[in-house]
DNA sequence: TTAATCTGTCTCATATATGAGACATACTGC
DNA sequence: GCAGTATGTCTCATATATGAGACAGATTAA
């Protein structure tokens, strides 16, 4: 075992409740190559699990945004990056999302702060496309939060022809490609 | 009620299901503004629902589906209603085609039938594709595979935007738009 | 009105999911 | 080898989900 148990069940957790919110913690388990019982001595139950599960997408994801965000002051590369950084969190970042996007998603009293980072992310991430708009390099008539949600559905469909088996190198080219176009760059 | 009990709650359940596959049954009847006693009537259990489900959206694709490709023999127009015609359908159009690319996807003696009409969607839909390809209306780098994937994604991000509550006329142009661009028309 | 149907509430039985104790085995570093 | 940790199997208790019967009130059609 290169990882130890615990991280192992708590991305098997994200691969599997990002496709079955609800699934057993059996099918986690199974996926992680692990007991149920030996599961259950990491987290006490579903609940925990989840919290660590936020945890860790929302570490893997801000450290990946903020990479992205950082790689340069040209906005056109920061959001390639963006794009980039999604892809490469893959489930993660599609769970992350899903979960503070969720109607029933309330702020508890100890995820306050993370929801609160995951707005601040957001913002960010606005406000490079935001200043894409005022600099008139991309096109006028889309409203940012469009041009955010293709960002996050593009990011998903790549998942998505990944998991079919497609030649990954290429992937990220077509992502960039349809993204940038689709914007009006 | 203006509709039957029952369509109430097999579109209840598509909404549902869609969003958390294995949600508890009392959730699909709290959506339906019924009670689990009275779906019990009319479901034998989740399994007959979810194939009443899956029947549904089938025919509810096809029909559209089957619209937008005889709405035209120029293949631009084609593919656009074919567009118009996920955004329609909403979640029943994710949904479906969730069921049918899931993992353990098996095909079951009674419904190969569905499976096949599916699949025969699916070809006639990549038939679009690959006639714009050849034409050379669409870029040639692009596989016909991920310009399907990626209609896919602009339909389920325009349905994630009206669900945030975007002016609905213009989501139809804002995805056209984008997915037009997206594939190098 | 009467009969038939639809719908909801109560109740219970069963199935499945979840949580945990006891203990054996395997592997680790010392 | 030995102690400590990680992991697995067995077992059981509890919680939740599911399926169904009995029956009352509401609605509808004749």
């Amino acid at each position: 075992m290169t990882r130890p148990t615990e991280q192992t069940i708590v991305e098997a957790a994200i691969l599997v409740f990002n496709e079955d919110y609800s699934a057993p913690l059996e099918k986690v388990a199974e996926r992680a190559g692990v007991t149920r019982r030996t599961l259950h001595r990491y987290f006490t139950g579903r609940e925990e699990l989840l919290v660590c599960c936020a945890r860790d997408m929302q570490r893997s994801c801000r450290e990946a945004l903020e990479q992205a965000l950082t790689s340069s002051t040209d906005p056109v590369v920061q959001l390639e990056n963006m794009l980039y950084a999604g892809i490469d969190c893959g489930a993660k970042y599609a769970f992350f999302t899903k979960l503070h996007t969720r109607p029933d998603h309330q702020h508890a009293p100890g995820q306050a702060a993370d929801c609160a980072e995951y707005d601040d992310l957001q913002a960010r991430c606005r406000a490079v496309v935001a200043r894409l708009q005022q600099e008139g390099r991309i096109s006028p008539h889309l409203p940012t939060e469009w041009v955010l949600l293709l960002l996050g559905g593009v990011v998903k469909t790549t998942i998505e022809a990944r998991a079919t088996g497609a030649t990954e190198p290429h992937l990220r080219q077509f992502a960039w490609f349809s993204f940038s176009k689709g914007i009006g760059l």
